[in-house]
RNA sequence: GCCAGCUUAGCUCAGGGGUAGAGCAACGGUUUUGUAAACCGUCGGUCGUCGGUUCAAAUCCGACAGCUGGCUCCA
C-alpha cells in the first residue's frame, strides 16, 4: 500500500515506470503534487477510509447498534456454515447501514437466491437464543484451535485450516488481548464486544453479495462478501429499508436521466460525461457564480489546452509516479511513423516514452504544470505576489472501468481549479481566502452538510518537503480556518501529502457514500522542481509556494451531489427551466404566450404549455419535470393582466400581477435565492 | 482490472424453446377545461452485440460490450 515517495531529489526516470505493478487501491496513495491523492481534485473515485489498526479500548467502544450488527455477522456465519460447512471466515466488522462477512466458499457462489435460506437458517439461530460467550485464549490455544479448523467453524475440520485466522492471528500485536466468541456451536477468532443473546438478532436483512479481496489486496485471494443490515426492532428496520428506496429516487444518475441533465453513452466511452443542455444550463450557472467570485477576490482566469508536452509531466512528476492513472501517452506523429518504419514493439515504444528519448504529448491528468508555465512566462517581483490563476480546467484520468459510474466517478472532469502562488508569509491569509470562497459557495446552495478534514504532517518524519516553521505556519492557518467555516472537522497528523499540508471537504451522497468535494492544499514541491522563482524586498532569489485548490473538486461530481443534495429541485437561479405557463384553455392562450414572452425578454427560462391538457394535467407534468414556477393564466388573470402563481415546492402563491412577478422573480434569481 | 447481478418500446417493467406484452411518453382526433392524471384511437421492439445448440432461440450455452453493487470504516 505505502508507495515510495517521490522526492525532488529522486530522478524519476529510475523509477521502474513501465511496470505496471498493483494499481493504488482504496486509500489512493497521498504522496503526489495534486495529485493523485485522495482528494477529489484530484482523483474522484477516492472514497475515504483510514488505515489505523484500532485498538482493544477504541473497539470496546462500539456503539450498542454497531455491537448488535457485529452479532448479526456471527449468526450469518453460523447459517452459512450450517449451509456450506467449508466456509473459510475472514473477517466480518459492523459497517455504517450494517454489516457483512468476508468468506471464501470454493464450492459454491452465493447470489441474492440464497439469502431466503441463509436468512431462514438466521432466523432459527437466533430462535436457539445462543448465549454469546467470551474467552480469552493464549496466542498458543488460539494457533490451535485455527490449526483445527475449529476458530470460524462449528466442529473442528480435519485438513481445513481456518487460514485467514491464523493471518489475522499474527497480525495481533504481542501484548494484546487475544479472545474468541462462541455462540452454540460457531467459534470465532474476535475482540467482540458482542450482545448477550442471538436473539436480539431477529430484525436483519441480506442486502447484497459481491466479491473483495482478503485485505483489500487484489494480490491476495478473493472472497465473497454479503451485506446485511440489522436494527434493535422490526420497524427501524422497515424505516431504514423505505429510507433506501426513497434516497433511491434522488440518485444523480436517475434525476439525471429524468430530467435529461446529462448522458453517458457507450459510443463516446466509459466515464464521459455529455452534459445534455438541460444539465448544461446548471453547469454554466455554477461556473458563473464562481467566476464571479473570482472576479471579486482578485483571481485571474485563464484557459489552457487539454494535451502538454510529456516532458512538462516528467517534470511534474505526474508522468512517472502515476502512469497508471493517465491515458497513455501520444508519441508524436514523426517518430511513431519512423518507429513503425523500424518494426519496434510496443515495449519498446514504452520504453522509449518513459525514458525521454521518444517524444509525445499526455492527456493532461492535471492543470498545474500548465498554470506553473503561466506563472512563469514572465519575472515575478514579491510585489507582483500572490498570483491567482484560475481556469474550469478539464482533466484526463485512467480509472479502472469497474470503478465508474455515474457523474461521481469518471474518466475525463472539468475542476473549479486554481493555483495561487505567494510568497511563505502569504500562505495564511491564502488559505483563508480560499475557505472564504468555499464557505460563500455552499452557503448560497443550502449545502451545510459536510464536513472537514484537515490533513498535517508527522510530526515525527522527516519526508517531507519544506521548511518546518513553515509548515507549522500553514497548518496553524489551515486549522483556524476549519474552525472559521464552524462545520465538524478532524485533524489528522501523518495524513499530509510530503509536500505539503492540506484541508479538504468531504459530503456524502444519499447512497449514504462519502466523497471529496473540494480541497485546499499546500504545495512546497513543484515550485521546486519548476525552478520558480520570485525576487524579493532584499533583492534575492526566492522559491514562492504554491497552493492548489479546487473548492469542489470538479463540475461532473459537484453537480451529481447537487442533484442529489436537490433532489432535482433546483432553486429558481439554477433550474434548467425556471417558470412554465400554463394557460387553462386557448381562451387565454394569447395572453399566456404575452407573458412568457416578457418572461424570455427579461432573461428567464419559461416556456409555454399549450397542450390541449386540463390545468390539472399540466400542473403534474410541470411538477414532475420539477420546473420551480407555474404561471397558470386563465381568463381572470388575462383580464386583470395578472398571473397565479404556483410554486413545486410552496404550492399555490396567490393571484399577482405580472410586472411584480417579473420583478420578484428577477431578484430572486439575482440574488440567487434558495 | 477482478467478483456477482442485470440488459425486452423513449421511460418503468411483465413474460418466456413455437406469431412480442402492459402502463406512461409520443403522435392523431374529441373535449375548452381553475392548481398533481379528461376520453377515444394510432405509432413504436431483429428482446444489448456476435457466435453456438435446436426443426425452431427473446428464452438454453459461450464470448464480448454496457449498466449496477462491491473490492480492509481491520480478529
Amino acid at each position: 500500500m505505502e508507495r515510495p515517495i517521490p522526492r525532488p531529489d529522486h530522478a524519476p526516470a529510475q523509477e521502474p515506470v513501465l511496470t505496471p505493478g498493483p494499481a493504488p487501491r482504496g486509500a489512493m496513495p497521498s504522496a503526489f503534487p495534486l495529485s493523485f491523492g485522495p482528494s477529489p481534485f484530484i482523483f474522484p473515485p477516492c472514497r475515504l477510509m483510514s488505515t489505523d489498526r484500532k485498538s482493544l479500548e477504541e473497539r470496546a467502544q462500539m456503539t450498542d447498534l454497531e455491537r448488535l450488527r457485529h452479532s448479526c455477522a456471527h449468526v450469518m456465519a453460523t447459517a452459512i456454515l450450517r449451509l456450506w460447512p467449508n466456509a473459510q471466515f475472514a473477517y466480518g466488522p459492523p459497517v455504517e447501514n450494517g454489516f457483512y462477512y468476508d468468506f471464501d466458499l470454493p464450492d459454491h457462489r452465493i447470489t441474492p437466491d440464497d439469502f431466503e435460506k441463509i436468512e431462514a437458517e438466521m432466523k432459527k439461530v437466533a430462535k436457539e437464543n445462543q448465549k454469546f460467550e467470551r474467552r480469552v485464549l493464549t496466542r498458543d490455544e488460539a494457533r490451535a484451535l485455527a490449526e483445527s479448523g475449529r476458530l470460524g467453524g462449528l466442529a473442528e475440520r480435519p485438513g481445513h485450516r481456518s487460514v485467514f485466522k491464523l493471518d489475522l492471528l499474527d497480525k495481533i500485536p504481542e501484548g494484546e488481548e487475544i479472545s474468541c466468541y462462541q455462540n452454540g456451536d460457531f467459534i470465532d477468532l474476535c475482540a467482540g464486544p458482542h450482545v448477550n443473546y442471538t436473539s436480539k438478532c431477529k430484525n436483519v436483512k441480506l442486502m447484497s453479495v459481491s466479491s473483495s479481496y482478503y485485505l483489500g489486496d487484489d494480490t491476495k485471494p478473493q472472497l465473497q462478501r454479503v451485506y446485511g443490515t440489522a436494527f434493535p426492532t422490526p420497524e427501524e428496520l422497515a424505516q431504514h429499508l423505505h429510507n433506501l428506496e426513497e434516497a433511491k429516487k434522488r440518485d444523480h444518475r436517475r434525476i439525471g436521466r429524468e430530467m435529461q441533465l446529462f448522458a453517458v453513452d457507450d459510443k463516446v466511452g466509459q466515464g464521459l460525461i455529455l452534459w445534455l443542455p438541460q444539465g448544461a444550463i446548471i453547469r454554466q450557472q455554477l461556473q458563473d457564480f464562481i467566476s464571479e467570485e473570482l472576479r471579486k477576490t482578485g483571481y485571474s482566469q485563464v484557459f489552457t489546452p487539454h494535451i502538454g508536452k510529456l516532458d512538462l509531466y516528467r517534470t511534474s512528476g505526474h508522468f512517472p509516479y502515476y502512469q497508471e492513472s493517465q491515458f497513455a501517452a501520444i508519441p508524436e506523429r514523426d517518430q511513431l511513423q519512423k518507429l513503425a518504419d523500424d518494426h519496434c514493439s510496443c515495449a519498446e515504444l514504452s520504453a522509449g516514452l518513459a525514458s525521454g528519448e521518444i517524444d509525445g504529448y499526455l492527456l493532461k491528468p492535471m492543470n498545474c504544470p500548465h498554470h506553473i508555465r503561466i506563472f512563469a512566462q514572465s519575472p515575478k517581483s514579491y510585489r507582483d505576489l500572490p498570483v491567482r490563476l484560475a481556469e474550469f480546467g478539464t482533466v484526463y484520468r485512467w480509472e479502472q472501468s469497474g470503478e465508474l459510474g455515474g457523474m461521481t466517478r469518471v474518466r475525463a472532469f472539468t475542476q473549479d481549479d486554481a493555483h495561487l502562488f505567494c510568497t511563505p508569509d502569504q500562505v495564511g491569509a491564502e488559505i483563508i481566502g480560499c475557505l472564504k470562497l468555499v464557505k460563500t459557495v455552499l452557503t448560497t446552495l443550502g449545502m451545510n452538510d459536510y464536513r472537514v478534514r484537515v490533513s498535517l504532517r508527522d510530526p515525527d518524519s522527516s519526508k517531507y518537503v519544506g521548511d518546518p516553521a513553515n509548515w507549522d505556519k500553514a497548518e496553524e492557518a489551515l486549522r483556524q480556518a476549519a474552525v472559521w467555516l464552524g462545520v465538524p472537522f478532524t485533524e489528522e497528523p501523518g495524513e499530509a501529502a510530503f509536500y505539503g499540508p492540506k484541508i479538504d471537504f468531504v459530503v456524502k451522497d444519499v447512497i449514504g457514500r462519502e466523497w471529496q468535494l473540494g480541497t485546499v492544499q499546500v504545495d512546497y514541491n513543484l515550485p521546486e522542481r519548476f525552478d520558480l522563482e520570485y525576487i524579493g524586498a532584499d533583492n534575492a532569489r526566492h522559491r514562492p509556494v504554491m497552493i492548489h485548490r479546487a473548492p469542489f473538486g470538479s463540475m461532473e461530481r459537484f453537480t451529481g451531489v447537487l442533484i442529489e443534495h436537490f433532489a432535482g429541485h433546483f432553486p429558481a437561479w439554477l433550474a434548467p427551466e425556471q417558470v412554465r405557463v400554463l394557460p387553462i384553455s386557448e381562451k387565454s392562450e394569447a395572453f399566456a404566450t404575452d407573458v412568457c414572452t416578457r418572461l424570455q425578454l427579461d432573461g428567464r427560462r419559461a416556456t409555454l404549455d399549450a397542450t390541449p391538457d386540463k390545468i390539472g394535467a399540466k400542473i403534474r407534468t410541470a411538477q414532475l419535470d420539477r420546473v420551480p414556477y407555474m404561471l397558470v393564466i386563465g381568463e381572470k388573470e388575462a383580464a386583470a393582466g395578472a398571473v397565479s402563481v404556483r410554486h413545486a415546492k410552496r404550492g399555490d402563491l396567490g393571484v399577482r400581477p405580472v410586472t411584480e412577478f417579473l420583478n420578484d422573480l428577477a431578484a430572486e434569481v439575482a440574488e440567487r435565492r434558495l
